[in-house]
DNA sequence: GATGAATGAGAGTTCATTCAT
DNA sequence: GATGAATGAACTCTCATTCAT
């Protein structure tokens, strides 16, 4: 852990050059962004009203207190967590640029980004299970998130357009279902690891199993849109 | 189990003893399923954290004290509503009896069922959504729900052989990918829908769009398994 | 008060007479009045703000969660209060038929009772002292208050007219106002007791000073309604 | 006290070298007067508990520190608070200069100022309805309200016994107790208009409703010392 | 003289659970 | 088998106050 400094050290660092800058205790950023992934993880793995103010806050390594100067409330708190997650997803992939690609290559780069995107992320997965669960009340509720979306759709569109031209995939695919599907195969596979894994006696979430769950996922889909 | 006897059946039977053989009125058991159906309302839309004892009784017209009764506690009410609506949701797909049917429409007619299933019992789907955000902690304890999996994989196995033999299905599927897929398809867009809905700006919860879900579901999986 | 008897007592009354009926601890009535009356204690010393809702609890022998069973919330129960308080010093003064009386004695009466009255309910007084600071927000959504009063204009509009009628009592005064001189000049005096005792340096209140204020009062308003 | 001198003032100095003596902004007194201000305003409408440090700061325009730095403490403030609305009442009698009116136009002049003096300072008399309510004790730990009162009573004194001897104010009127009842007629009025508004469903707080009580006031004060 | 960040104690409130009948 | 009263622990949130700059 970074070792704070406090502004007496900051005055001696202006006579000793060689000094690096340091980051100081009193860094508001700084206590946000702790109490923000402090939250990630209690509100991902114990759900909205599980979640304990207290946890966040040590865990943060702050005081319980700041967590209201910041954020007003718990839930105030847990809206922000979900945007900053969902909205880094968004963000993610929005910088794929899949457009600079051939259609069939975009797709398996999509589907590939989704699952790499679902393992590294399964706190997020968790979180959205969650708010989904509660019918995502809170999502619904955020105008930053309302812009977020929607181009996606006209991604895919142009995509399979171009490819139906070039004659190597069908025509007549529903590029909003084709969207769905692409996440349901990674998201499931993640979200639902635990009972999954359960269910079948296999530890499903082995590093090898999941390199054959992500090929999986690639060869239904790319199945799917082939032309025949 | 023993006989329940209700304190009216008592009463009735003290004044007059020549009465009707035994009337079983039963409300224990009756008392106990409006308990299990209540919670399982509560904790689908709340999660186990978030639901409330009082709601559950209030709703099942029960008092509080009797679900202490029968079930111990909170969390012993949660794991019996989570046996329940898992234990009957193998059930209904074991009955489904796919191996009188040619390999490849057994499988269509599998993935429809998934697809029906998720439909008809939402609740479920947020129940697990629920649990496996809680790392299935519950459902791994439970022992009845340690047998009841396992054999699926051997249905899938079966049919796969039987179809890649009589040549319309491609060898080298993994059943159990397969199987996770057919599921994934379905119980995303189920479990997802809040999101999905808010994301893409539609009402994808409609009858006409899940009709169109439907059909995309089958189709995606029969194109996966369709012999090239 | 009525004692309360419970089925135990009652059932123990039957086998042995001479069994003191018992106060049981499970009695919500009883409860519910130890907390009204601790709570009057305290907010009238205290201020709504100022009060704890602990101490509350404490000083009733109740547990601090009764307080929200019966009343919800320190406000709710601090209008409970201020009803219960508000309510039965109506009632004393409903009770008091001064119509019975000769004019010019029932309002010497009624000055003297509003003197005892106060005297004998400080805590009545200091609890709408209070109240009246915070602008009577409370009081003014009672409903329960909202039909207790302006019959008593009424009873002080007959009383003059009569006396007036009689020749005792001087014409044009305005009953509202003269009402609100009998109270003031008791009222203050109690109210203001610790501002006026520190001004004066004199005991104000004293046995001996209240019987002096208590004429005061009289030979005031006496004097002011005397016909010349 | 340190003399003042704001960052204005300095970056001003710097600027211009040929500067006016001394510019006493003196920011200092009038922060500590807009502090003043503000918590007079909070502490009348909420009371000592109710009041919020955050919102006198705020309303002041000023930093919280501020307020510790030159009052030390809420408590401390609000005695201040007091200290300065009681001691500019007594200020304001003290210079009525009462003795050299004709005995009962001095004691008609007294009754009206007292009303005057409620109307336009009602937040006063919250304020001292407030610390009423708590027993004075702040009040009558302050040093500086000691000296204040007394004297009071040497006028009314020499009043009284002036107009006896002049034959127009009766004999035996307790100067103390006639004192209080000139406050208490007006005071009352002000302090509890909110409930008696309420409770004869008469807006007694309008211009005419007033100038009708201030009538009132005199009439009763001046029939009870009326010689017969 | 002024400020934003930080704090610990404690406030009101809620909850699962149990007791007495 | 059923009920209303009761409980204590724990939770979210607030507040006056102080630190570091």
């Amino acid at each position: 852990m970074a070792v704070a400094v406090t502004s007496k050290a900051k005055k001696s660092a202006l006579s000793a050059k060689a000094k690096a800058p340091l980051e100081p205790v009193r860094d508001a950023e700084r206590t946000k962004q702790a109490l923000l992934a402090a939250a990630e993880v209690e509100f991902s793995t114990k759900g909205l009203a599980g979640a304990r103010v207290d946890v966040i806050a040590e865990q943060a390594a702050a005081n319980k207190r700041m967590l209201y100067y910041y954020f007003g409330s718990k839930e105030e708190l847990y809206l922000a967590v979900l945007e900053r997650a969902y909205g880094s997803m968004r963000e993610a992939e929005r910088k794929l640029n899949l457009t600079d690609l051939a259609p069939r290559e975009a797709i398996k780069t999509w589907v590939e980004f989704k699952f790499d995107y679902c393992q590294q992320h399964q706190q997020i997965i968790a979180l959205l299970a969650g708010e989904n669960m509660l019918g995502a009340v809170h999502l619904k509720r955020s105008r930053r998130l309302r812009d977020m979306n929607m181009s996606l759709v006209d991604v895919i569109s142009a995509l399979l357009d171009a490819g139906v031209a070039k004659g190597d995939i069908r025509p007549g695919i529903d590029p909003v279902h084709l969207y769905i599907s692409m996440s349901a195969l990674s998201y499931f596979y993640f979200s639902n690891s635990a009972t999954l894994s359960a269910a079948f006696g296999r530890a499903l979430s082995s590093p090898a199993e999941q390199k054959l769950r992500r090929a999986h996922c690639v060869d239904v889909i790319m199945s799917y849109i082939a032309a025949r």
